[in-house]
DNA sequence: CTGAAAGCGCTTACAG
DNA sequence: CTGAAAGCGCTTACAG
């Protein structure tokens, strides 16, 4: 079926063109019969103007873009919905493009973003560009989109808005308290520290502690590799070789709890160490297993992201924001 | 930053749009030097076309929707990314909307999609129409879109093209497995079989199961309620204090399965029934805890829906295609 | 309160 | 191989 066009109502009603969009667009203007006939009209035939025409004509678009790096992984996918509660609420629809932590990916997913004229974009930068040396690159990338940019999840230092938890405080209160517990040998398996802003931050807050309680950083404590599952599940498994072992253990991110988990499983749960995971890991409470974490609510941080953008959007001059959420330790087992 | 159109490039290079347009859309059309020219300014300035522009004047959209219940929940997250490998290689980018299960958000989406102009849809139903008597309603809707729409998960029976599993053989099959393996008194606990397609075909295949072994149906341990991890708890909760209980049950869908595993937490994991859930229950595996489920890969279901929608568009007169895809049981503890 | 007209940024048939 | 012009479906300043 064709859709309809303002003509096509237009001539049905015998009017013209502009009268049409004033009803769709300042009703007030337009004298009440008119605009009611016009109006059964439209709803006659199911007429629906075009945001197409409309953008370009408006030179806005009503449509925001979100750049993650998964939305199947269940942290982007809260964040995600958290986004999406306030644009809805604000007639905003949502343009999804993942960059899998891929700069290549990264970068086509702005070309697309740019090429849609998009009216803001939510940006979860996939490497650490700064630490590349592609700072002014990316930077430019960005304000060529010409439109606001809010940066979630990991801060790469560009003059955008920004808002993310602060991972560091969380990996040091974590060594903080695992140390008032008695432990001294805490190991932490960590995604990579260079490439990763995510985290060099969480290293960062790792050593903090370790300082704070007046422990030496012990290398073979240290896992830095990939947020993956894998990688966790072979570094716990070196873990539990090692003469000198560990007590405690962080695992900075859900997938490589998961990793750690897997690997204790298989080794029987008996004599594990306390283990802290950065974002809470499903299913655990539900089964009964008790699980220390530090807690990330990303449909809040969507929500704070989203309304970011808008105020953003109606104050284009205000001063850059920095949010920074807090990520509080969550204790069940020690 | 402020974007660049074809008219500066046009300009800056000293030639009519339409040469630039050229360059863009047939470039074997415009003579090797004044090409390259023409190149090396839409470089320099970091010209984009607008998509919006090219969209109106082409007549036609380079973005499909989709519209599911939740992209949180990790089956439709999954199913997201399968339908983005598959568009994405086809230079589609995804426009998102939810409809929560929701009949008016589902208009809501559908409005959503009919005013952006979507090339196509995927569209999860929120409800069951035709129960509700709105088949006429829905179809009318959906054919107003004007393109192709994939319906998936969801058989509504609506004259489109549609995608989804084999739910009803699948859970015969369970049934019938579980009483080859000795079980006669099989509870199942489901969604509502008269608001939702999907419980409707769950409970058929249910009843076709116990038929086919000759068990007689219990009402006692028929629960149909809402597809929520609460209702599974609960229901569960109340299975439990039976005199004559269950020696077997099935969940039908994630949510379920993992409020009933909460429920048998809760009691100690001691004597449990045999527990078959549909879809697979993240992290059980990986905590080497034994588990039967009907598998549904929903990034599968994603790929095949998107390459659907890519042969539609293709071929907008073949006849519609209804594709059932197989969920395996997969038997770990009986 | 309403209409004619110009314009948004592209594409493409037509003419040269 | 290239340009002028019309057109895609809207919006809105301008004039009446």
């Amino acid at each position: 079926m064709k859709n309809m066009t303002i003509s096509d109502i237009a001539a049905k009603a015998g009017v013209s063109k502009a009268t049409v969009s004033r009803v769709l667009n300042s009703p007030e203007m337009v004298e009440g019969s008119t605009r009611e006939k016009i109006e059964s009209i439209m709803k006659e035939y199911n007429y629906t103007p075009s945001a197409t025409a409309r953008n370009l004509s408006k030179q806005v678009s009503s449509t925001v873009g979100v750049i993650v790096p998964e939305i199947s992984n269940s942290f982007f996918g809260t964040l995600f919905s958290g986004i999406e509660e306030i644009t809805n609420k604000n007639g905003l629809s949502l343009l999804y493009c993942s960059n899998e932590d891929n700069e290549k990916k990264d970068l086509m997913a702005l070309e697309l973003m740019k090429t849609q004229r998009v009216r803001g974009v939510f940006y979860v930068p996939a490497v650490n560009y700064p630490a590349m040396g592609k700072k002014k690159k990316i930077q430019k990338e960005l304000e060529s989109l010409g439109c606001p940019v809010i940066c979630i999840d990991r801060d790469i230092a560009l003059p955008f808005d920004t808002i993310h938890f602060d991972d560091r405080k969380a990996m040091k209160n974590a060594v903080i308290s695992l140390a008032e517990a008695g432990h001294r040998r805490i190991a932490v398996i960590n995604g990579n520290s260079e490439s990763s802003v995510l985290a060099s931050e969480r290293y960062d807050g790792y050593l903090e502690g370790l300082k704070a309680v007046g422990i030496e950083m012990d290398e073979a404590f240290v896992y830095q590799g990939v947020y993956k599952q894998s990688y966790a599940y072979l570094a716990a498994k070196e873990l539990f070789q090692k003469k000198e072992q560990p007590t405690a253990v962080i695992t900075c991110n859900n997938n490589l709890g998961r990793g750690y988990l897997q690997a204790a499983a298989e080794c029987g749960t008996a004599d594990l160490y306390t283990h802290v995971s950065l974002d809470k890991i499903e299913m655990l409470d539900l089964l009964k297993i008790p699980h220390n974490y530090i807690e990330r609510d990303s449909y809040e941080l969507g929500k704070k992201a989203a309304e970011l953008l808008i105020s953003r959007i109606a104050f284009p001059e205000k001063r850059i924001q920095n949010i920074l959420m807090e990520a509080p330790l969550i204790r069940e087992t020690y």
